[in-house]
DNA sequence: GGAAGTC
DNA sequence: GACTTCCAACGCTTC
DNA sequence: GAAGCG
């Protein structure tokens, strides 16, 4: 259920040699010593260093359960890849909504947070799937043509977050210093080209170990509980439900309409 | 966890 | 030889 | 414009 979500995009690799609780650490270059037979894809990246220089790197490619195992076995226990595919790398497949918790609040407000953005999707034709990220977070992925740019996904988003935000400044916000944050994040900001998002069924280094687990929207709502989502219960999930994100990968939308009624 | 750089 | 460091980087605010 | 930060 996992590789499809991961097929054919830059895979960022984030190890925890020493477990779920130990220091981890991100790796975009393929490690030397990597079997062959996980591909790869050549792709440049801006790197951090004061004069922001350009550098080629071999991302993997996890495309069959095979690499998947091998990551693990690499100490990766969320999987993280980009938005876009390999063959257009600058064109995502989807908008995420990000919605994260601030410590006044907790997994109920985020709930409620995302059937807010669920319903201002849909009041612009726009189908949406959601999925628990952690702990306390929520993500909606809005699957896409791909023909828009990230630029055009993270305004996109910016201006529904922030339409949110004003119609219920008490439960979302889009202030992004946390210490004037109140209520749920809605961040736009993390649709751009280079950054990952933890997969649907990717499994997360915390207490419990709950995995970021598709929803039927209408399983969101008061009372879901993002820590039941082990990973025996996903398993069944999985088995009785089938991928309840396979329309992640096949829904195409287009954004200009929506974004023209935006304007 | 492992390679590479520093003493 | 032992110990340390490196394995990412966006776009906002701030100075 | 560089640096700090979530």
């Amino acid at each position: 259920m996992l590789v499809p979500h991961l097929k054919d995009r830059p895979f960022t690799m984030r190890r925890y040699p020493d477990g779920a609780y130990g220091k981890a650490f991100f790796q975009k270059d393929a490690p030397k010593g990597m079997p062959e037979w996980i591909p790869t894809a050549r792709i440049q990246v801006t790197s951090r260093d004061k004069p922001r220089t350009k550098r080629w790197i071999n991302a993997p490619l996890v495309n069959d359960e095979l690499a998947l195992l091998w990551m693990a076995n690499m100490g990766c226990i969320d999987m993280n890849a980009w938005y876009s595919r390999v063959d257009k790398l600058d064109r995502p497949d989807f908008v995420l909504f990000d919605l994260d918790p601030s410590p006044d609040v907790g997994f109920e407000e985020t709930v409620q947070v995302a059937l807010y953005v669920k319903e201002a999707l849909d009041a612009l034709g726009l189908a949406s799937f959601a999925k628990t990220s952690s702990a306390e977070g929520m993500h909606v992925l809005v699957p896409i043509e791909r023909r828009h740019t990230y630029d055009d996904t993270r305004r996109f988003s910016e201006v529904v977050a922030g339409a949110i935000a004003r119609s219920y400044p008490k439960l979302a916000t889009t202030q992004w210093s946390k210490a004037k944050r109140r209520g749920v994040l809605i961040d736009a900001n993390q649709n751009g080209e280079g950054k990952t998002i933890a997969s649907a069924y990717s499994v997360r280094p915390r207490p419990g170990a709950p995995v970021s687990t598709p929803l039927r929207w209408d399983e969101v709502k008061s009372g879901l509980d993002p820590a039941q989502f082990t990973m025996d219960v996903v398993q069944q999930r999985v088995a009785q439900y089938g991928d309840l994100f396979e329309g992640v990968l096949t829904t195409r939308q287009r954004l200009n309409d929506a974004l023209k009624a935006l304007a």
